[in-house]
DNA sequence: CATGGTCGATTACGCGTGTAAATGATGTCG
DNA sequence: CGACATCATTTACACGCGTAATCGACCATG
């Protein structure tokens, strides 16, 4: 049912560009991931067992496409995180990283344009 | 080096309340977590051979302090999940869930007196 | 002093994961 | 048509993790 590390890599890849072919997978790995592409083909299986890609047969080969939404996928690891760190809440988090100075400039600024679009609440 | 989510769940209690013995920390687990005693003895002796812990031996038994800091946990993984998932910045993330409505009105009132404390960037 | 209880330490074991090689199927070219 | 190349599928294997039982040391009590 879980997505792995090393399987997200390549989901990560058929997010950013599908149907794509085994090897073209492994070259748009090439770059992160110093991978075989026996180690390729053995996660793209597994993303199949698990349901998160689908396969369809062109000519020789196979075009991989996810099945697996991005979003759904991220919304699934921040709550997972925000539940284990911060009470399942994400005004905590932000706390944490503003504590630590870890904000840059650009992020403030970009959270204050957010911020003001969200509905005030009274 | 890395902890894993079993033992995460040690630290939780410790970084709760330390030094505990064994027993003491059994029985704060027992709430969350159905385990045998042997099991969170594994877990200990996992943690003391990661240096995430330290054992101070009172008359017959130990008690476990905690030595790497929560907050250093915390921000490791909240780092990782941004770098993963949100090139590396905070902003997409509060984004990513204020475009899913998961923000409450508790959320958002608290983001915005956070916002506010933070330095302008002009 | 011997015996039983109580700790921690050691050992166990199945499963997922990271990493990859071996095998099998199928299309292509001479 | 047969050999080679090229995919995908199957098998492999070590390691960490979740979960725990067993072993060994040590202390208290009769």
């Amino acid at each position: 049912m879980s997505i792995s590390e090393a399987e997200s890599a390549v989901m990560q890849v058929l997010w950013n560009a599908h149907p794509l072919a085994a090897e073209e997978i492994v070259a748009a790995l090439g770059d992160a991931r110093q991978w075989q592409e026996a180690t390729v083909k053995t996660l793209l299986n597994r993303l199949l067992n698990k349901g998160a890609i689908a396969a369809v047969k062109e000519g020789r080969r196979y075009l991989y496409s996810p099945l697996l939404q991005r979003d759904a996928y991220v919304h699934a690891q921040s709550q997972d995180l925000l539940d284990r760190l911060f009470g399942g809440r994400l005004a905590p988090l932000v706390a944490h990283f503003s504590a630590r100075q870890k904000l840059s400039k650009k992020d403030i600024a970009e959270l204050k344009r957010l911020i003001e679009t969200l509905p005030d609440e009274r």
